[in-house]
DNA sequence: ATTATCTATAGATCTATAGATAATGC
DNA sequence: ATTATCTATAGATCTATAGATAATGC
Protein backbone atom coordinates (compact mmCIF):
# COMPACT_ATOMS: atom_id res chain seq x y z
CA UNK A 1 0.00 0.00 0.00
CA UNK A 2 2.06 2.58 -1.16
CA UNK A 3 1.22 6.49 -1.12
CA UNK A 4 2.28 8.01 -4.10
CA UNK A 5 0.64 11.14 -4.72
CA UNK A 6 2.46 13.87 -1.93
CA UNK A 7 0.60 14.43 0.89
CA UNK A 8 -1.44 17.77 0.71
CA UNK A 9 0.76 20.03 4.10
CA UNK A 10 -1.73 20.74 6.25
CA UNK A 11 -1.61 24.18 6.75
CA UNK A 12 -2.08 25.33 10.68
CA UNK A 13 -4.78 28.29 11.10
CA UNK A 14 -2.05 31.23 10.81
CA UNK A 15 -0.84 29.92 7.49
CA UNK A 16 -3.95 29.54 6.33
CA UNK A 17 -5.50 33.10 7.60
CA UNK A 18 -2.23 34.51 6.15
CA UNK A 19 -2.17 32.94 2.92
CA UNK A 20 -6.00 33.74 2.64
CA UNK A 21 -5.06 37.33 3.82
CA UNK A 22 -2.83 37.67 0.64
CA UNK A 23 -4.26 35.99 -2.33
CA UNK A 24 -7.10 38.26 -1.11
CA UNK A 25 -5.00 40.98 -1.41
CA UNK A 26 -3.63 39.94 -4.40
CA UNK A 27 -6.94 39.71 -6.01
CA UNK A 28 -8.04 42.89 -5.70
CA UNK A 29 -4.62 44.09 -6.90
CA UNK A 30 -3.66 41.53 -9.62
CA UNK A 31 -7.89 42.05 -10.74
CA UNK A 32 -7.47 46.14 -10.87
CA UNK A 33 -3.87 46.10 -12.87
CA UNK A 34 -3.00 42.86 -14.38
CA UNK A 35 0.27 40.91 -13.56
CA UNK A 36 2.66 43.12 -15.13
CA UNK A 37 1.23 45.96 -13.45
CA UNK A 38 0.40 44.39 -10.37
CA UNK A 39 3.70 44.82 -7.11
CA UNK A 40 4.33 43.28 -4.27
CA UNK A 41 4.44 46.43 -2.43
CA UNK A 42 1.05 47.18 -3.25
CA UNK A 43 0.19 43.51 -2.33
CA UNK A 44 1.76 44.02 0.74
CA UNK A 45 -0.13 47.21 1.92
CA UNK A 46 -3.65 45.46 1.11
CA UNK A 47 -3.24 42.65 2.95
CA UNK A 48 -1.74 44.28 6.16
CA UNK A 49 1.37 42.31 6.04
CA UNK A 50 5.06 43.06 5.27
CA UNK A 51 7.09 42.55 1.62
CA UNK A 52 9.45 39.74 3.15
CA UNK A 53 6.37 37.80 5.22
CA UNK A 54 4.51 37.31 1.86
CA UNK A 55 7.49 36.22 0.41
CA UNK A 56 7.50 33.70 3.16
CA UNK A 57 4.41 32.30 1.91
CA UNK A 58 4.81 32.59 -1.13
CA UNK A 59 7.71 32.15 -3.37
CA UNK A 60 7.44 34.91 -5.37
CA UNK A 61 4.55 37.60 -7.34
CA UNK A 62 4.17 34.77 -9.93
CA UNK A 63 3.55 32.00 -7.17
CA UNK A 64 0.76 34.37 -5.84
CA UNK A 65 -0.88 35.03 -9.73
CA UNK A 66 -0.88 31.54 -10.86
CA UNK A 67 -2.24 30.16 -7.29
CA UNK A 68 -5.63 32.83 -8.14
CA UNK A 69 -5.73 32.15 -11.77
CA UNK A 70 -5.56 28.20 -10.83
CA UNK A 71 -8.40 29.04 -8.45
CA UNK A 72 -10.37 31.21 -10.90
CA UNK A 73 -10.56 28.44 -13.42
CA UNK A 74 -11.72 25.83 -11.45
CA UNK A 75 -14.53 27.72 -10.75
CA UNK A 76 -15.63 28.72 -14.38
CA UNK A 77 -16.68 25.08 -15.65
CA UNK A 78 -19.18 24.94 -12.30
CA UNK A 79 -22.12 26.96 -14.09
CA UNK A 80 -21.61 24.79 -17.73
CA UNK A 81 -21.27 21.90 -15.69
CA UNK A 82 -24.54 21.93 -14.78
CA UNK A 83 -26.14 21.90 -18.10
CA UNK A 84 -28.21 19.24 -18.26
CA UNK A 85 -28.36 17.38 -21.43
CA UNK A 86 -31.64 16.05 -20.17
CA UNK A 87 -33.33 19.10 -19.72
CA UNK A 88 -35.60 21.48 -21.67
CA UNK A 89 -32.87 23.17 -24.30
CA UNK A 90 -33.92 26.58 -24.10
CA UNK A 91 -34.66 26.63 -20.25
CA UNK A 92 -31.50 24.92 -20.24
CA UNK A 93 -29.28 27.77 -21.75
CA UNK A 94 -31.43 30.51 -20.03
CA UNK A 95 -30.39 29.21 -16.84
CA UNK A 96 -26.53 28.99 -17.56
CA UNK A 97 -27.02 32.90 -18.46
CA UNK A 98 -28.53 33.21 -15.14
CA UNK A 99 -25.63 31.32 -13.42
CA UNK A 100 -23.85 33.21 -15.43
CA UNK A 101 -24.61 36.53 -13.99
CA UNK A 102 -24.73 35.47 -10.73
CA UNK A 103 -20.75 34.84 -10.94
CA UNK A 104 -20.13 38.58 -12.44
CA UNK A 105 -22.60 39.36 -9.51
CA UNK A 106 -21.02 37.32 -6.84
CA UNK A 107 -17.09 37.34 -7.88
CA UNK A 108 -16.51 40.51 -10.02
CA UNK A 109 -12.75 40.47 -9.27
CA UNK A 110 -12.09 37.20 -10.36
CA UNK A 111 -13.65 37.74 -13.70
CA UNK A 112 -11.62 40.88 -13.96
CA UNK A 113 -8.54 39.30 -13.24
CA UNK A 114 -9.08 36.53 -15.69
CA UNK A 115 -10.33 39.32 -18.30
CA UNK A 116 -6.77 41.11 -17.39
CA UNK A 117 -5.08 38.16 -18.06
CA UNK A 118 -6.85 37.03 -20.80
CA UNK A 119 -6.50 40.90 -22.44
CA UNK A 120 -3.05 40.51 -22.22
CA UNK A 121 -1.99 37.65 -24.33
CA UNK A 122 -3.18 34.50 -21.60
CA UNK A 123 0.22 33.06 -21.76
CA UNK A 124 -0.65 31.73 -18.85
CA UNK A 125 -3.68 30.06 -18.70
CA UNK A 126 -4.25 29.38 -22.11
CA UNK A 127 -1.89 25.97 -22.13
CA UNK A 128 -4.13 25.09 -18.74
CA UNK A 129 -7.35 25.97 -20.75
CA UNK A 130 -6.65 23.99 -23.88
CA UNK A 131 -5.48 20.55 -21.90
CA UNK A 132 -8.38 20.99 -18.90
CA UNK A 133 -10.75 22.96 -19.54
CA UNK A 134 -11.56 23.07 -23.24
CA UNK A 135 -12.29 19.33 -23.32
CA UNK A 136 -15.63 19.62 -21.14
CA UNK A 137 -16.54 22.62 -22.85
CA UNK A 138 -16.64 21.18 -26.23
CA UNK A 139 -18.44 18.23 -24.36
CA UNK A 140 -21.18 21.17 -24.15
CA UNK A 141 -20.79 21.98 -26.83
CA UNK A 142 -21.76 18.96 -28.53
CA UNK A 143 -24.60 18.78 -26.12
CA UNK A 144 -26.07 21.93 -27.41
CA UNK A 145 -25.31 21.20 -31.12
CA UNK A 146 -27.35 18.27 -30.56
CA UNK A 147 -30.00 19.91 -29.62
CA UNK A 148 -29.49 22.50 -32.59
CA UNK A 149 -29.29 19.05 -34.78
CA UNK A 150 -33.40 17.46 -33.43
CA UNK A 151 -34.24 20.84 -34.49
CA UNK A 152 -34.91 21.92 -30.71
CA UNK A 153 -33.06 25.31 -30.99
CA UNK A 154 -32.75 27.49 -33.58
CA UNK A 155 -29.57 26.73 -36.52
CA UNK A 156 -27.48 29.06 -34.51
CA UNK A 157 -23.00 28.44 -34.56
CA UNK A 158 -23.16 26.47 -31.31
CA UNK A 159 -19.67 27.62 -30.25
CA UNK A 160 -20.42 31.33 -31.25
CA UNK A 161 -23.36 31.38 -29.06
CA UNK A 162 -21.47 30.04 -25.85
CA UNK A 163 -19.23 32.95 -26.79
CA UNK A 164 -21.75 35.70 -26.77
CA UNK A 165 -23.23 34.51 -23.53
CA UNK A 166 -19.68 34.71 -21.71
CA UNK A 167 -19.38 37.94 -23.25
CA UNK A 168 -22.68 39.47 -22.36
CA UNK A 169 -22.63 38.24 -19.08
CA UNK A 170 -18.96 38.85 -18.12
CA UNK A 171 -19.14 42.43 -19.60
CA UNK A 172 -21.30 43.21 -16.66
CA UNK A 173 -18.54 42.33 -14.04
CA UNK A 174 -15.29 43.21 -16.32
CA UNK A 175 -16.32 46.68 -17.55
CA UNK A 176 -18.72 47.94 -14.21
CA UNK A 177 -16.81 51.19 -14.88
CA UNK A 178 -18.23 51.44 -17.99
CA UNK A 179 -21.43 50.10 -17.14
CA UNK A 180 -22.07 52.17 -13.77
CA UNK A 181 -21.88 55.49 -16.25
CA UNK A 182 -24.58 54.52 -18.94
CA UNK A 183 -26.73 51.72 -16.86
CA UNK A 184 -26.65 52.89 -13.12
CA UNK A 185 -25.36 51.41 -10.15
CA UNK A 186 -25.70 48.97 -7.78
CA UNK A 187 -27.35 45.33 -8.03
CA UNK A 188 -30.46 46.55 -9.94
CA UNK A 189 -28.20 46.80 -13.43
CA UNK A 190 -27.14 42.72 -12.72
CA UNK A 191 -30.85 42.24 -12.14
CA UNK A 192 -32.35 44.06 -15.49
CA UNK A 193 -29.20 42.60 -17.14
CA UNK A 194 -30.24 39.17 -16.42
CA UNK A 195 -33.62 40.39 -17.55
CA UNK A 196 -32.84 41.43 -20.55
CA UNK A 197 -30.65 38.76 -21.40
CA UNK A 198 -32.63 36.06 -20.61
CA UNK A 199 -35.26 37.14 -22.88
CA UNK A 200 -32.64 38.17 -25.60
CA UNK A 201 -31.53 34.14 -25.76
CA UNK A 202 -35.08 33.22 -25.29
CA UNK A 203 -36.82 34.75 -28.36
CA UNK A 204 -33.33 34.04 -30.16
CA UNK A 205 -33.21 30.21 -30.00
CA UNK A 206 -36.65 29.79 -30.29
CA UNK A 207 -36.67 26.82 -33.16
CA UNK A 208 -38.67 27.81 -36.02
CA UNK B 1 -9.00 90.68 -35.07
CA UNK B 2 -7.22 88.86 -32.00
CA UNK B 3 -6.99 84.90 -32.49
CA UNK B 4 -7.55 83.76 -29.38
CA UNK B 5 -7.29 80.22 -30.27
CA UNK B 6 -3.40 78.96 -29.78
CA UNK B 7 -2.16 78.12 -33.18
CA UNK B 8 -2.23 74.53 -34.20
CA UNK B 9 1.56 73.72 -34.12
CA UNK B 10 2.25 72.72 -37.78
CA UNK B 11 4.43 69.24 -37.28
CA UNK B 12 7.80 68.86 -39.27
CA UNK B 13 7.82 65.61 -41.74
CA UNK B 14 10.09 63.94 -39.26
CA UNK B 15 8.31 64.93 -35.70
CA UNK B 16 5.09 63.65 -37.59
CA UNK B 17 7.05 60.54 -38.75
CA UNK B 18 8.34 60.01 -35.16
CA UNK B 19 5.10 61.11 -33.19
CA UNK B 20 3.20 58.29 -35.64
CA UNK B 21 6.23 55.74 -34.44
CA UNK B 22 6.02 56.41 -30.96
CA UNK B 23 2.02 55.86 -30.71
CA UNK B 24 2.24 53.03 -32.68
CA UNK B 25 4.43 51.31 -30.20
CA UNK B 26 2.53 52.70 -27.53
CA UNK B 27 -0.30 51.34 -29.10
CA UNK B 28 1.34 47.87 -28.93
CA UNK B 29 2.34 48.15 -25.80
CA UNK B 30 -0.47 49.87 -23.89
CA UNK B 31 -2.79 47.17 -25.49
CA UNK B 32 -1.09 44.41 -24.13
CA UNK B 33 0.08 45.71 -20.69
CA UNK B 34 -2.38 48.36 -19.55
CA UNK B 35 -1.09 51.80 -18.56
CA UNK B 36 0.70 50.10 -15.58
CA UNK B 37 2.36 47.25 -16.88
CA UNK B 38 4.06 49.12 -19.88
CA UNK B 39 6.94 50.72 -19.71
CA UNK B 40 8.90 53.23 -22.14
CA UNK B 41 11.81 50.53 -22.43
CA UNK B 42 9.18 48.95 -24.69
CA UNK B 43 7.75 51.52 -26.40
CA UNK B 44 11.15 52.45 -26.90
CA UNK B 45 12.10 48.99 -28.21
CA UNK B 46 9.10 48.90 -30.69
CA UNK B 47 9.27 52.07 -31.98
CA UNK B 48 13.59 51.83 -32.45
CA UNK B 49 13.94 55.54 -30.74
CA UNK B 50 15.82 56.13 -27.90
CA UNK B 51 13.97 56.57 -24.49
CA UNK B 52 15.61 60.23 -23.95
CA UNK B 53 14.20 60.64 -27.65
CA UNK B 54 10.74 59.59 -26.66
CA UNK B 55 10.50 62.40 -24.08
CA UNK B 56 11.61 65.14 -26.46
CA UNK B 57 8.15 64.14 -28.55
CA UNK B 58 5.98 63.36 -25.54
CA UNK B 59 6.26 64.88 -22.01
CA UNK B 60 6.31 61.64 -20.48
CA UNK B 61 4.39 57.62 -20.60
CA UNK B 62 1.05 59.07 -19.48
CA UNK B 63 1.56 61.86 -22.62
CA UNK B 64 1.84 59.10 -24.92
CA UNK B 65 -1.03 57.30 -23.08
CA UNK B 66 -3.64 59.55 -23.16
CA UNK B 67 -3.11 61.09 -26.80
CA UNK B 68 -3.78 57.28 -27.72
CA UNK B 69 -6.68 57.67 -25.45
CA UNK B 70 -8.72 60.54 -26.82
CA UNK B 71 -7.93 59.46 -30.30
CA UNK B 72 -9.72 55.80 -29.73
CA UNK B 73 -12.54 57.42 -27.89
CA UNK B 74 -13.04 59.59 -31.24
CA UNK B 75 -13.37 56.57 -32.99
CA UNK B 76 -15.53 54.91 -30.62
CA UNK B 77 -18.73 56.64 -31.93
CA UNK B 78 -18.11 56.53 -35.64
CA UNK B 79 -20.05 53.73 -35.81
CA UNK B 80 -23.20 54.89 -33.56
CA UNK B 81 -23.28 58.09 -35.47
CA UNK B 82 -24.52 56.18 -38.62
CA UNK B 83 -27.87 54.84 -36.96
CA UNK B 84 -29.90 57.13 -38.69
CA UNK B 85 -33.47 57.72 -37.19
CA UNK B 86 -35.44 57.76 -40.76
CA UNK B 87 -33.88 53.83 -41.48
CA UNK B 88 -35.62 50.80 -40.58
CA UNK B 89 -35.31 49.89 -37.33
CA UNK B 90 -34.12 46.56 -37.20
CA UNK B 91 -31.38 46.94 -40.49
CA UNK B 92 -30.51 50.26 -38.52
CA UNK B 93 -29.25 48.23 -35.31
CA UNK B 94 -27.67 45.00 -37.83
CA UNK B 95 -25.51 47.36 -39.39
CA UNK B 96 -24.18 49.09 -36.12
CA UNK B 97 -23.44 45.24 -34.98
CA UNK B 98 -21.66 44.63 -38.61
CA UNK B 99 -19.82 48.56 -38.22
CA UNK B 100 -18.85 47.44 -34.46
CA UNK B 101 -17.54 44.03 -35.29
CA UNK B 102 -15.88 45.95 -38.91
CA UNK B 103 -13.88 47.66 -35.69
CA UNK B 104 -13.14 44.93 -33.77
CA UNK B 105 -11.53 43.11 -37.21
CA UNK B 106 -9.48 46.15 -38.17
CA UNK B 107 -8.56 47.85 -34.77
CA UNK B 108 -8.16 45.58 -32.26
CA UNK B 109 -5.07 46.84 -30.77
CA UNK B 110 -7.23 49.83 -30.33
CA UNK B 111 -10.46 47.67 -28.62
CA UNK B 112 -7.68 45.91 -26.22
CA UNK B 113 -6.44 49.14 -25.07
CA UNK B 114 -10.02 50.67 -24.33
CA UNK B 115 -10.93 47.48 -22.82
CA UNK B 116 -7.80 47.56 -19.91
CA UNK B 117 -8.35 51.13 -19.44
CA UNK B 118 -11.91 50.41 -18.20
CA UNK B 119 -11.34 47.05 -16.63
CA UNK B 120 -8.75 49.01 -14.52
CA UNK B 121 -11.27 51.40 -13.49
CA UNK B 122 -11.22 53.98 -16.37
CA UNK B 123 -9.83 56.62 -14.35
CA UNK B 124 -8.34 58.36 -17.27
CA UNK B 125 -11.49 58.07 -19.41
CA UNK B 126 -14.63 58.24 -17.59
CA UNK B 127 -14.68 61.94 -17.01
CA UNK B 128 -14.39 62.09 -21.06
CA UNK B 129 -16.68 59.89 -21.57
CA UNK B 130 -19.17 61.21 -19.40
CA UNK B 131 -18.76 65.05 -20.64
CA UNK B 132 -18.47 64.08 -24.66
CA UNK B 133 -19.73 60.94 -25.64
CA UNK B 134 -22.73 60.08 -23.11
CA UNK B 135 -24.47 62.31 -24.37
CA UNK B 136 -24.61 61.64 -27.73
CA UNK B 137 -25.31 57.88 -27.00
CA UNK B 138 -28.32 59.02 -25.01
CA UNK B 139 -29.20 60.66 -27.96
CA UNK B 140 -28.90 57.67 -30.24
CA UNK B 141 -30.51 55.46 -27.03
CA UNK B 142 -33.71 58.10 -27.43
CA UNK B 143 -33.85 56.90 -30.94
CA UNK B 144 -34.06 53.44 -30.18
CA UNK B 145 -36.44 53.78 -27.35
CA UNK B 146 -38.90 55.33 -30.17
CA UNK B 147 -38.61 52.66 -32.42
CA UNK B 148 -39.51 50.39 -29.04
CA UNK B 149 -42.38 52.63 -28.18
CA UNK B 150 -43.59 52.53 -31.38
CA UNK B 151 -43.45 49.14 -31.69
CA UNK B 152 -40.70 48.45 -34.66
CA UNK B 153 -38.54 46.63 -32.17
CA UNK B 154 -39.59 44.03 -29.10
CA UNK B 155 -40.10 45.88 -25.83
CA UNK B 156 -36.44 45.43 -24.70
CA UNK B 157 -34.61 47.55 -22.25
CA UNK B 158 -32.43 50.24 -25.07
CA UNK B 159 -29.53 50.19 -22.71
CA UNK B 160 -28.95 46.87 -22.02
CA UNK B 161 -29.73 46.47 -25.76
CA UNK B 162 -26.87 48.92 -26.68
CA UNK B 163 -24.68 47.09 -23.80
CA UNK B 164 -25.08 43.58 -25.05
CA UNK B 165 -24.19 44.90 -28.92
CA UNK B 166 -20.90 46.44 -27.08
CA UNK B 167 -19.91 43.68 -25.19
CA UNK B 168 -20.60 40.89 -27.79
CA UNK B 169 -19.05 42.66 -30.81
CA UNK B 170 -15.61 44.16 -28.78
CA UNK B 171 -15.43 40.58 -26.95
CA UNK B 172 -14.17 39.04 -30.58
CA UNK B 173 -11.23 41.85 -30.57
CA UNK B 174 -10.19 41.70 -26.44
CA UNK B 175 -10.72 38.44 -25.79
CA UNK B 176 -9.07 36.98 -28.91
CA UNK B 177 -6.57 34.60 -27.05
CA UNK B 178 -9.62 33.28 -25.99
CA UNK B 179 -11.86 32.47 -29.02
CA UNK B 180 -8.74 31.45 -31.05
CA UNK B 181 -8.45 28.63 -28.72
CA UNK B 182 -12.83 27.99 -29.37
CA UNK B 183 -13.74 29.23 -32.44
CA UNK B 184 -9.92 29.21 -34.24
CA UNK B 185 -7.83 31.83 -36.32
CA UNK B 186 -8.32 34.34 -38.98
CA UNK B 187 -10.62 36.95 -40.62
CA UNK B 188 -13.53 33.51 -40.63
CA UNK B 189 -13.90 33.64 -37.15
CA UNK B 190 -14.94 37.77 -37.62
CA UNK B 191 -16.92 36.72 -40.34
CA UNK B 192 -18.90 33.81 -39.12
CA UNK B 193 -19.50 36.04 -35.44
CA UNK B 194 -20.58 38.92 -37.86
CA UNK B 195 -23.44 36.37 -39.72
CA UNK B 196 -23.66 34.89 -35.64
CA UNK B 197 -24.36 38.04 -34.30
CA UNK B 198 -26.80 39.46 -36.67
CA UNK B 199 -29.00 36.78 -36.99
CA UNK B 200 -29.46 36.65 -33.54
CA UNK B 201 -30.25 40.30 -32.92
CA UNK B 202 -32.58 40.60 -35.74
CA UNK B 203 -34.71 37.40 -34.35
CA UNK B 204 -34.44 38.92 -30.89
CA UNK B 205 -35.81 42.49 -31.70
CA UNK B 206 -38.45 41.24 -34.20
CA UNK B 207 -41.76 43.20 -32.74
CA UNK B 208 -44.47 41.08 -31.41
C1' DA C 1 12.52 23.28 18.05
C1' DT C 2 9.75 25.22 14.81
C1' DT C 3 7.28 28.79 12.78
C1' DA C 4 6.61 33.54 11.80
C1' DT C 5 8.16 38.19 11.28
C1' DC C 6 11.40 42.06 10.99
C1' DT C 7 15.42 45.06 9.49
C1' DA C 8 18.53 45.94 6.05
C1' DT C 9 19.93 45.75 1.58
C1' DA C 10 21.43 43.87 -3.06
C1' DG C 11 20.68 44.31 -7.67
C1' DA C 12 17.55 45.21 -11.37
C1' DT C 13 14.31 48.20 -13.59
C1' DC C 14 11.88 52.64 -14.35
C1' DT C 15 10.74 57.51 -15.36
C1' DA C 16 12.80 61.49 -16.28
C1' DT C 17 16.43 65.15 -16.81
C1' DA C 18 20.95 67.53 -17.76
C1' DG C 19 23.99 68.73 -20.92
C1' DA C 20 26.76 67.69 -24.99
C1' DT C 21 26.76 66.64 -29.90
C1' DA C 22 24.95 65.91 -34.53
C1' DA C 23 21.77 66.96 -38.29
C1' DT C 24 18.83 70.13 -40.77
C1' DG C 25 16.75 74.36 -42.76
C1' DC C 26 17.42 79.06 -43.96
C1' DA D 1 19.81 79.03 -35.58
C1' DT D 2 16.89 75.44 -34.80
C1' DT D 3 15.74 70.81 -34.42
C1' DA D 4 16.85 66.16 -33.28
C1' DT D 5 19.51 62.72 -30.94
C1' DC D 6 22.90 60.79 -27.76
C1' DT D 7 25.53 59.67 -23.36
C1' DA D 8 25.37 59.63 -18.65
C1' DT D 9 23.01 59.53 -14.61
C1' DA D 10 19.82 60.91 -10.69
C1' DG D 11 16.43 59.26 -7.90
C1' DA D 12 12.52 56.33 -7.27
C1' DT D 13 10.54 51.83 -7.32
C1' DC D 14 10.66 46.74 -7.60
C1' DT D 15 11.54 41.78 -6.70
C1' DA D 16 13.86 39.08 -3.83
C1' DT D 17 17.24 37.46 -0.24
C1' DA D 18 20.21 37.25 4.01
C1' DG D 19 20.33 37.00 8.57
C1' DA D 20 18.64 38.35 13.11
C1' DT D 21 14.78 38.31 16.32
C1' DA D 22 10.23 37.22 18.19
C1' DA D 23 6.32 34.14 18.84
C1' DT D 24 4.37 29.59 19.18
C1' DG D 25 3.66 24.58 19.98
C1' DC D 26 5.29 20.53 22.27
Amino acid sequence: MVELKTEPKKLSRIQQRNRDLITDAGLNVFSQYGFRGATLDQIAEASGLSKPNILYYFTGKEDIYVTLLNRILDGWLDPLDELDPNGDPISEIVAYVERKMEMSRKYPRESRLFANEIIQGGTRVLDHIEVDIKPQIDAKIAVIQGWIDTGQLAQVDARHLLTSIWATTQHYADFEAQTQLFLGEGDRVLTEGTEFLTALFRKALQPG
